[in-house]
DNA sequence: AAAATGAATGAATAGTCATTCATTTTCTGG
DNA sequence: CCAGAAAATGAATGACTATTCATTCATTTT
């Protein structure tokens, strides 16, 4: 955990590391205890450092929030795009993939939710988060949007609707989260995809 | 707002009525603060009583939030039985008349999301959060498998799995909840309820 | 009307936690 | 190796808040 720090020598990048570090113990502890009850000494203790060290490098607790939940949308941002990326050719294969990347086990694990749903929990409280999920949110929803609408053309569809299939779409795996987190007990990964195929197949029948 | 209190004329109906007055006072908190910031004195403030009041009523602030939780469960259970009886009489019917029930403005509204959200965000520290989200959720669950499978027979459908179908109709209400709570400037209610439609059409064409 | 009961109050308590800062440790350039 | 700078520490601070409880208030019973 502490490689990336250990194999610098240098002050800036040691600043960054640590900072990198504590957002990982933020992460941990959140989806260990909840956002609500998550203190700055659990951080430190988690990332095993000393107390005053999280206003040091964040200047405050809601700071490190904020930059925690950037982090996590980073990371996000990341995977999809390079999904886009090496997915495909056609449009109905990357929408497959994106669809797949939202149920990876990397994705979609329980802890990674707990700490998603915290933080969607606390939007009411929190209008930055708000916007920063709303403004990482509308990427995605019109790449997926431009891909159904592709689909629609090349299967001369009838009758659908490329904004309301990107709407079930995202609203799906966002639902299948929250059974994930829900009843750990029963989920289960391919029970789900088979789920998002099922629909994907009768929406789009000639092309999965 | 006291209208029940003050038509008490008999001490425990008005400690009934106080209980009651302090659920609706915390959820109104719940849903402009977050779980995390809602204090016991912001509740009794809201519910124009003092201080010391909640812990009169419910013992401890764990207490109080666990029996909000159950209250907003038992209000939507509710809701779903009775909807479940009126509508009909065929099995279609039935589960559209569900689907609608979530888009409705007295379930599918801002405020009350934002305190489902608070709460599913604190499952992971509070086990007893999960677990009354469990078994309330089981049993819808069931019922939309059952229905699922009574428009299977009928429709003599082929190759889709009634299951699957139940897993994305609730996944689905749920993600659209969410697209609720961080996007309300664009959430457009019959927009959804068209996403929903739009699904059961392509999933049951022969019903819907 | 007096006494009794229980609801409600709100000030006091005890504990928690974010934040600060004086001090110590570690690093770097000369 | 040293002086100075940056990083890190952790004890102290002050704000906040759940909970308690002695007291007050309202209603019911005798």
């Amino acid at each position: 955990m502490m490689a990336v720090a250990a194999t610098k020598s240098n002050r800036t990048a040691s600043k960054e590391a640590r900072r990198q570090q504590l957002i990982e113990a933020t992460i941990k502890c959140i989806s260990k205890r909840g956002i609500g009850s998550t203190t700055l000494g659990d951080v430190a203790k988690e990332a095993g450092l000393s107390q005053g060290i999280v206003n040091l490098h964040f200047e405050s607790k809601d700071n490190l929030f904020n930059e925690t939940l950037r982090y996590l949308a980073e990371e996000y941002k990341s995977l999809f795009e390079k999904t886009l990326e090496k997915s495909g050719p056609g449009a109905a294969d990357k929408l497959l993939a994106l669809m797949e990347l939202d149920l990876k086990p990397s994705v979609c694990d329980q802890k990674k939710i707990a700490v998603w749903f915290g933080f969607w929990g606390e939007v009411k409280a929190m209008p930055a988060y708000r916007k920063m999920c709303n403004e990482y949110d509308r990427g995605y929803d019109r790449v997926i949007e431009r891909l159904s609408e592709e689909i629609i053309a090349e299967g001369k569809y009838d009758n659908i609707n490329a904004k309301n299939i990107a709407d079930v779409l995202s609203s799906l795996t966002n639902g299948l989260w929250l059974s994930c987190l829900i009843s750990p007990k029963n989920w289960d990964r391919h029970a789900a995809l088979e789920s998002v195929k099922g629909y994907l197949k009768s929406v789009f029948p000639k092309h999965y």
